[in-house]
DNA sequence: ATGTCC
């Protein structure tokens, strides 16, 4: 124990830690905290080129070969890069609209959702109305969020209001399998499913009025946030690249404690087409989250007396990426190899990519809750610079597992309780909604307390659900 | 998370 959230994993927990391990969690979080989460953290510790720690956001749970709410970061020459260390949802995220709209404005919460149900695809497997080209993919894929504006679906401020502007440069489409593209055609502009939702909410309680009125938000405004990723096309690029990368560490004689741990020198050419793939995968989920944002403001003009441009983007987080960053190690800037694995960048004031006009401030930081809890903007701080390479939680943390929520709990039920709390609910499946039941997750507001208490990003405002569509 | 098994 380093104080009272920060724990140390000493070298030694599990053979061959190269650096010790270090999580976030509050007393009270303990509880949730599974002993296979914490093997997979001190796991991390052992891959080659891993810098200062392998860190654990207060979100930790157990995922595919890294910790979700995991953060490692590795030398851009003797370090590696891991599909296990991003996900199988490439760049799933959380973005956050301001409507023009209080919350008095709003009138009837469920024609709003049903109107939102029925014109954003959500579910397994769905499709876009509008099918993209091939041609269009590749420029999804290079372009992310500002190709999809360009097409008139958005404003440029919106594209200032997304992390690394909603594209990373360093995509490239020659190592999208055929598969991808086929998966990834037909679903730009879909929610998607499971934790995935789209929210109608309100700003409940402001705890930082300068940050919150720089970042454009003042209590009981009407707010929506959209929480999906990059759909079959992420997922059909990690299933991909894992086998390549599975066979590039035994080419490399890289040693792991677990086959979920492939990974590939940073700069191999293995390394290299993942990164150009995974930051393909990125774009696309970009451009998703811009077109559903489309989607809504055309029913907000439709329905309440606003313009498009009144809908302003307050922000929009990736949660699942790897990164190349610079960062101070050991008093000396360096270019890193970042993996957030349900973790949320957190910049402090005036670092490299923030938007001008709030650089003083920090990052805009979005933690959805669970279904029916209060979601949170914070901003980033530089104690996140100096502890975890700039990064925070991502949200509540599972820890009931789908099947144990879909047999112990009723979708319906659940339905009910929240209406009576004013929220309405609409789902492909009452199976969805057991399954992302409140329950089934840690508390959204002991998660953040803990990162704000850690400093590694502190509380703007707290939003309440009004509203929500899932899939 | 995911055409929840090619």
């Amino acid at each position: 124990m380093i104080n009272e959230v920060e724990w140390e994993i000493k070298k030694g927990f599990v053979p061959d830690m190269r650096v010790p391990g270090r999580f976030f969690l509050s007393e009270k979080l303990c509880e949730t905290l599974e002993e296979g989460a914490l093997n997979q953290l001190a796991n991390v510790a052992t891959l080659p080129g891993i810098i200062k720690n392998s860190l654990a956001m207060p979100d930790i749970h157990w995922g595919y070969g890294f910790p979700i709410g995991g953060v490692a970061a590795f030398d851009m020459d003797e370090g590696v890069i891991s599909p296990g260390g991003v996900g199988f949802d490439i760049n799933c995220g959380v973005r956050l609209i301001k409507t023009p709209l209080d919350v008095s404005e709003i009138g009837k919460i469920k024609r709003l959702i049903t109107e939102l149900f029925h014109t954003v695809p959500t579910g397994v497997g769905t499709k876009a109305e509008k099918k993209f080209s091939s041609g269009e993919l590749d420029e999804i894929m290079l372009g992310g969020a500002g190709w999809v504006v360009g097409e008139g679906y958005g404003t440029k401020e919106d594209l200032i209001r997304c992390e690394s502007n909603g594209c990373m440069k360093e995509a490239g489409t020659e190592h999208i399998s055929t598969k991808a593209r086929q998966r990834g055609m037909p679903q730009c502009g879909t929610l998607g499913s499971g934790n995935h939702f789209l929210e109608i909410q309100t700003v409940k309680e402001i705890m930082d009025e300068e940050a919150a009125s720089a970042f454009g938000v003042s209590k009981d405004d009407v707010c929506i946030m959209i929480h999906c990723g990059s759909r079959g096309l992420g997922h059909q690029v990690c299933t991909d690249h894992l086998k390549s990368i599975e066979a590039a560490t035994k080419k490399y004689k890289i040693k792991i404690p677990d086959g979920q741990l492939a990974c590939a020198p940073v700069k191999s050419p293995e390394g290299r087409a993942y990164y150009e793939a995974m930051a393909a995968s990125a774009n696309y989920a970009w451009a998703n989250r811009q077109l559903i944002t489309h989607m809504v403001r055309e029913i907000f003009t439709k329905i309440y007396k606003v313009e498009y441009e009144e809908l302003k983007l307050v922000y929009d987080v990736s949660h699942n990426v790897a990164k190349y960053e610079e960062h101070v190690v050991d008093g000396i800037k360096k270019t890193v190899c970042v993996h957030r694995k349900g973790a949320t960048r957190a910049f402090g004031p005036n670092c490299h990519d923030i938007p001008s006009d709030i650089a003083n401030i920090g990052q805009p930081v979005l933690i959805p809750g669970s279904m029916g809890t209060s979601s949170y903007l914070l901003k980033g701080t530089m104690t996140a610079m100096e502890k975890t390479f700039g990064s925070t939680c991502h949200g509540s943390g599972r820890i009931y597992s789908r099947s144990k929520a879909k047999k112990d709990l009723s979708g319906l039920k659940i339905k009910e309780d929240l209406e009576k709390r004013g929220i309405y609910v609409k789902a492909t499946s009452n199976n969805v909604i057991a399954e992302e039941a409140p329950v089934a997750y840690k508390s959204s507001s002991e998660v953040v307390n803990v990162v704000h208490r850690a400093g590694l990003s502190l509380e703007v405002a707290r939003l309440e659900p009004l509203g929500v569509i899932k899939g």
